[in-house]
DNA sequence: CTGAAAGCGCTAACAG
DNA sequence: CTGTTAGCGCTTTCAG
C-alpha cells in the first residue's frame, strides 16, 4: 500500500510501446515539443499521463549533463544571516527556471566533503557559503562544477563578497561623529576571511579618523562568543565596540547587562550583517547591513551563468555595498 | 581557469585504462573492496586518486536505484519551527550514512511540484513537511518513492505527527488550574490538519473541564496573523487565549501591547510548538512543546526504513507526545 | 578473483 | 517528422 522500495516505475519505453512510436519520439515530445507532429505529441502526452509516466531527470542528466538544479551549501540552516541569502538565491534560481537545493554541513569539513561528493553530480552549480574547506579543495571542486564562493576570496574561483572595508569605515565614521575616540573590535573566527577584512577595515579607518582601535578575541561568531568577549573587554573598557557580527554584538550586550552595565549609556555597540535579530533585540542594534539578499541573487545568477558557459567568467570577486543602519545601541559620548 | 561548463571529468574507464584492469574491476574496487585482490585494489585506488577520479553517484543510482540521499521538503526555511525538525532529520540521516538535502517551496503548491519533480529521482526518500499538495497528489508521489508526511495524516501514506489532542488538553488544564473560565482559540490556516486537531483538542478539553471555548480566525500562522487575531479578540475579550502556534501567540501579545494591554495581567496566552522564539520574547511564552527533534529523527528513520524495504510499513500515523512548558505569559486570574 | 557483455532511462546524431 | 543506433558512467550478471 505504501511506497515501493524497488518498484520500477514507468519508463519512456513503456510509453513508446503503448503509444506505438519510437522511444526517441517520446523523448522529443517532452523536450522539444516543436519537433514532433502535434497530434502524435498529443497522443503521447495522453498515454504518458495515463501510465503515470514521470521523466527521470537524473537519467536525462547523464546524457545532457544538466539537471536544472543548483545547490547552496551552508554551515547552519539555523543561522539567521543565511535567511536572506537563501531567499535571494532561491529567487534567482526560480526566475531562471532552476530549482535550488540546500545542504547543511554542521560546521564540519568532513560533512561538507560528504555532501559535496554526493550532491555534486546532481546539480549544475554550487554556491559555497561559509565553507570550511581549504582553498585548494575548493579549487578542486570548481574544476569539476561551476562554483561561486560567498564572502571569501579563493584565487581562481569566482566569488561575491560584502564590502567589508567600506562597511567598517562607515561604522568608524559613525562612532567618530558621536564623539568616540576609542573602539574595541570583537574578533570572530581567526581563519575567517571576512574577519580579516573587517578588522583591517576598522583599523585602517581608525588611523585616518584618529580613533584608537584595539581588539579582543578571537571568539566564536555566536551569541555566547559575544558574552565571552564582553568579559575580556571589561578588563580594559572602551566607550565603543564593533563586533564581527550581529550575534556577537547581541551576546556582548547581554554580557554587559549581566555585569550591570547599560547599552548604549556605558558603551555603544555596532554589529555587522543586519540579520533579522538586530531589530528584535533590546536595545535594537546599530549595525552594518550586509547585502544579504543581493549576495544570494548574485551568487545564484553567476553560478548559472557559468554553468551556461558564460565567457568572461572573471575571477575577480564581485563586491557588493553595505549600508549602515543606525538604531538604538549607539549614542553620543557624554562630555 | 574557472569551472568547465561541460568539462568531462574522469570516469571509471580512464581509471581502468590507466590501471590496466577492466572497468568492472574498478567498480568493484570501490563498491565491494572484499571481492578484489588487495594489491589490485590498492593500485586502482592510487591511480584513481592521482587522476582525481570522483564517482558519479547519479550514474551509479541509475543501476542501483539508491543515492544515499533523502530530501526534506519544507515551506519556509526561515520558520524557526523547522529548525529542530531539520536538525533531527539530518542527525538520523547522518547516522545512517545518508546525506540530507533541503528544498523550500515558498508555500506554493506549484513550486512544491517542481521541486519534487526534479528532486524525486535524486533521493531515496522524501520527508514532506507542511505540504500544500492534495492528499491524492501525495499518495501519487508515495507510490514512486518512500514518503513520510509530517504533522498531517494522509490515508495510505505513513506519517508522524504531534499529539495535538493531548497537547491542547494540557493547555486547557493549565488554564483551568489558574482559574480561567473562558478561552479563545486563535485559529491558523483553515486547510491545515494540525489546526483542525488543535481546535478539536481544545474544544473537547473545554467541555470536560467546563471551560467556555470560542475561536477567532482563521489567520495566517505568522506573527502578523497573531496581530490581526488580537484585533478580533479585542471585540469580545476572554481572560485567556491559546494560539495555533508560537508565532501567532507572539503576534497576539504584540497586538495586545499595542492596544495598551499587558500580558499576562490582562490576558494569559499559550502558544504551540515551543520554537526557539518562545523563550526569547518578552514575556517568555508559555507553550505546548511539539516534539520537534523527534519528529525529524523519526521521520527520517522511517523513510529510510521504507527505502530499505521495511516490511511492516504500517500506515498508522506515529504520534509523538507533547509537553507543556510554563513560562511567563500565563498567570492566575485575579478574584 | 577478473574480464566481457548487457543494461539502468534518457538523449543525440544520423538516416530516411 | 520519425525511426535507428549509439552512448552518458556505473553496476551487474555470467563466464572463465
Amino acid at each position: 500500500m505504501a511506497a515501493p522500495p524497488g518498484g520500477r516505475s514507468t519508463t519512456i519505453y513503456d510509453v513508446a510501446k503503448a503509444a506505438g512510436v519510437a522511444p526517441s519520439t517520446v523523448s522529443r515530445a517532452f523536450s522539444r515539443p516543436g519537433r514532433v507532429n502535434a497530434e502524435t505529441a498529443e497522443r503521447i502526452r495522453a498515454v504518458a499521463a495515463e501510465l503515470g509516466y514521470r521523466a527521470n531527470p537524473q537519467a536525462r542528466a547523464l546524457s545532457t549533463t544538466r539537471t536544472s538544479m543548483i545547490a547552496v551549501i551552508l554551515a547552519d540552516v539555523t543561522n539567521p544571516v543565511f535567511f536572506e541569502v537563501v531567499r535571494g538565491a532561491e529567487l534567482a534560481a526560480y526566475e531562471a527556471g532552476y530549482t535550488m537545493l540546500l545542504a547543511e554541513t554542521q560546521e564540519s569539513a568532513e560533512r561538507e566533503r560528504a555532501v559535496l561528493e554526493r550532491a555534486l553530480s546532481t546539480v549544475d552549480g554550487i554556491v559555497l557559503t561559509s565553507s570550511r574547506m581549504s582553498d585548494s579543495a575548493i579549487r578542486q571542486i570548481a574544476k569539476v562544477k561551476p562554483v561561486i564562493v560567498l564572502n571569501r576570496v579563493v584565487t581562481g574561483v569566482p566569488s561575491v563578497v560584502t564590502d567589508n572595508l567600506r562597511g567598517m569605515r562607515r561604522a568608524a565614521e559613525h562612532l567618530g561623529e558621536l564623539g568616540h575616540e576609542q573602539v574595541c573590535y570583537l574578533a570572530g573566527p581567526e581563519a575567517s576571511w571576512a574577519d580579516g577584512m573587517r578588522w583591517r577595515g576598522l583599523r585602517e579607518a581608525g588611523m585616518e579618523l584618529e580613533l584608537r582601535v584595539r581588539r579582543v578575541g578571537p571568539y566564536p561568531p555566536t551569541v555566547n562568543g559575544g558574552v565571552a568577549a564582553a568579559a575580556e573587554w571589561a578588563r580594559q573598557r572602551t566607550s565603543a565596540v564593533v563586533a564581527y557580527n550581529d550575534q556577537m554584538a547581541i551576546g556582548f550586550m547581554r554580557g554587559v547587562r549581566a555585569m550591570g552595565g547599560q547599552v548604549p549609556r556605558d558603551v555603544s555597540v555596532v554589529g555587522f550583517d543586519n540579520s533579522n535579530l538586530s531589530e528584535i533585540v533590546t536595545p535594537a542594534l546599530t549595525t552594518v547591513a550586509s547585502p544579504l539578499h543581493s549576495l544570494g541573487v548574485t551568487a545564484a545568477r553567476n553560478v548559472l551563468a557559468i554553468s551556461r558557459g558564460a565567457q568572461s567568467r572573471s575571477t575577480e570577486a564581485v563586491v557588493l555595498p553595505t549600508k549602515l543602519v543606525v538604531r538604538e545601541s549607539t549614542s553620543a559620548i557624554e562630555a
